[in-house]
DNA sequence: GAGTGGTCTAGACCACGAC
DNA sequence: TCGTGGTCTAGACCACTCG
């Protein structure tokens, strides 16, 4: 079905369309790789802006990937890690695992993080609100990005009161088995429950970079709360996670 | 700092760092007007293809709102709505309120459903399985969009057993006060529990027309099983939510 | 009508990757 | 070396919005 000039609908738009129907239908595999754009020239009788306007589509859809000098594939969805709602449980701090490893393993994956900040810093004022300090009040912040395997998968910055983590392996590289949840209980502070709070949007340039993102993927914002069982926040945990590797998964009572 | 055509990087992308961090710095505030074309060709020095081409990052960016005629606006953040673990409380259902009619109204906004489709059909895989059937078995679906005023939220697909709600008012247009979960109720399925797995993701051209998504928006797409006392699934429920509308919030146990 | 963005063309040169 | 995508230009005509 070749392209209808006289159409309404822009020339590009419809050999998008037309190509996104072979993807969609299987046509196009996932890793197949598409017909160069001088190939697509001559099958649709454009010029090459038009064309390059029409795979811009499809690339903003998250339904392409392309490669210098290579060409133009249809996206594979990697692998997807599962980050459900019983990743906190007391059980796996108690096993000496942190949550973020616990699920990286059993995803058959192996856990690495990356410390890209460990400091002292004044709160930003959304950490402040949920930390229940006061706006510039001097917290200790751990600033990762976390791996899996050779693969990002989500920026991790961990908010505690300085007073309260000061001294200990909070404030170190490694925070020890079972992470910094772990520690927090053994200085006393008995985890209760936890809020999530998320937000799905597009990276920045420098959070695209970071995760290794390509055009046309999302990421969520997460932002934790840990509250111990006084309803005291003890720790505030804000991460952009690559939507493309990550499902969400979440058990609500019905009461 | 006008661009450097001697630099490695591309032209067009040191035009749209700029203008993105006029909107960053709130040089150019949400609302704003940007300089139009042909103003930002004379200003950099550069092809009304380039310029375009930097508007194009913005616009991915999700930074940017064009209108036909008028300009390239700075985007307004829409106002937010934020679905919270909560929103299922038996309480909200005996007082004759339906999750989405709640948080809608809670955020001064006036409900609406409009219906898309009500009927049997053969369970997609991903519905058997979660409702504990097999493919292709006779389940009811009721497909709506979900409006908060005037603005289109989400897109919310339910499906049932055909068996169990047949004669019910679950078939029927209007469910009735609570929505589906207050009759599954009455029909004797005490509700225990919900599951809900979110992804995100960009949106297919079709969801982004039905949602009124701009370009760079994402959705994020739930899935919600509910499971009543006996641990039977009663509902599956598949929703494309507008990305740029919605914050989710989930409170965890500890243990 | 004047100004704005939307679309399309034709052609040029560059950078990357594989053979 | 050759084919692939990446970038940029100059120009044309169209469609929408506003005064």
């Amino acid at each position: 079905m070749p392209v209808d000039p006289t159409s309404d609908r822009a020339v590009f738009r419809q050999i998008a369309d037309e190509l996104r129907q072979e993807i969609k239908s299987g046509t196009l595999p996932p890793g197949a790789r598409m017909a160069s754009e001088r190939e697509l020239m001559t099958r649709f009788g454009a010029s090459r802006g038009t064309i390059r306007q029409a795979l811009a589509v499809l690339s903003s859809e998250g339904l392409t990937d392309v490669q210098h000098g290579r060409g133009v594939f249809v996206r594979k969805r990697p692998p997807i890690m599962r980050l459900s709602s019983e990743r906190f449980t007391r059980q796996l701090r108690d096993a000496g695992k942190g949550a973020f490893q616990a699920e990286t393993e059993a995803h058959g994956f192996e856990p690495r993080q990356e410390i890209l900040e460990l400091g002292v810093v004044p709160a930003p004022a959304y950490v402040a609100s949920r930390l229940g300090v006061h706006e510039g009040a001097r917290v200790f912040v751990r600033r990762r990005r976390m791996w899996a395997d050779d693969v990002p998968m989500q920026l991790a910055d961990s908010y505690f009161r300085y007073g309260m983590v000061r001294g200990t392996p909070i404030v170190e590289k490694d925070a020890g088995p079972g992470g910094s949840y772990a520690r927090l209980e053994e200085l006393g502070y008995r985890l209760a429950r936890f809020r999530e709070d998320l937000v799905a949007r597009m990276p920045s340039p420098e959070e695209a970079r970071a995760l290794h993102l390509g055009p046309g993927v999302p990421v969520v914002s997460l932002i934790r709360t840990a509250y111990d069982t006084e309803g005291k926040p003890v720790e505030v945990f804000d991460s952009v996670v690559a939507g493309d590797k990550h499902t969400f998964s979440y058990e609500i009572p019905a009461d």
